[in-house]
DNA sequence: TCGAACCCTCACATCGATGTGAGGGTCAAG
DNA sequence: CTTGACCCTCACATCGATGTGAGGGTTCGA
């Protein structure tokens, strides 16, 4: 598929497509008139781009694990170098760290809905 | 204590303590010179903003949920506007989302990381 | 009284993610 | 051949979080 498609399956505005390949976090062939093709498994690729950018990974972080997870098992740790995995050590701590901050948060939200749901029903406009 | 020592406390640039108070997200009693004066509930206060805006929250989104987990149990939704509560719960999915996506991610970046070092411990220069 | 170490406000700079649009090719359908 | 819907690159604009520094007060100890 061309841009346009994969811009409209994933709510992504082409501009950040082309701004994602840039960053070298996907990468797309080329037609001979130079339009961009994605195949099937871009659709997902940039889901998880966008995920990871709301969740509030910069770009250049995202490049280093997204090989991580990288087809099924073919571990390329060839190229691993200690500093690199002291990268992503650390930021394995940095997401650990990031999701209990959200879940005790995320929690206490619900639980404030949820009185005030409860305190609503009970009386309206007490 | 002044910004100087609360600064220190949380690893918080100056700077940044004074835009949270200008974004609403902490109050600061002020001396007759004009000195900002926090006590010790802001050290826990700095740490819970910065972990959210670490988690890829903007200041406009902490400055609602914050009230949410406030003092112990006084829930002070007198003020809840439907408007309001309709933005938390979607705050509080997207929170849940991110969790989820961070964890997935979190999880498969673990993973790598054992098996390398497990590799690594086998056979080092293979 | 002077200097160091605080504090203040204001304002411009930077950085990453994103918006927007100019200027211009490609290609299929009318 | 032309029009419309695609695509391209390039470049400037915006927005939120943050850095930096100018210009200036306050406090305190040597």
């Amino acid at each position: 598929m061309r841009i346009g498609e994969l811009s409209e399956r994933t709510g992504t505005p082409r501009r950040l497509l082309r701004y994602y390949e840039e960053q070298g976090l996907i990468v797309a062939d080329r037609l001979p008139n130079g339009y961009r093709v994605y195949d099937e498994s871009d659709v997902d690729r940039v889901a998880q781009i966008r995920g990871l950018l709301d969740a509030g990974l910069p770009t250049r972080i995202i490049k280093q694990i997204l090989p991580c997870l990288d087809k099924p098992r073919v571990i390329h740790f060839p190229d691993a170098t200690p500093e690199m995995l002291e990268t992503l050590e650390n930021e394995r701590d940095r997401m650990t760290a990031r999701i209990r901050c959200l879940t005790r948060n995320r929690d206490a939200v619900a639980e404030y809905l949820s009185v005030v749901r409860e305190k609503l029903a009970a009386g309206p406009s007490a």
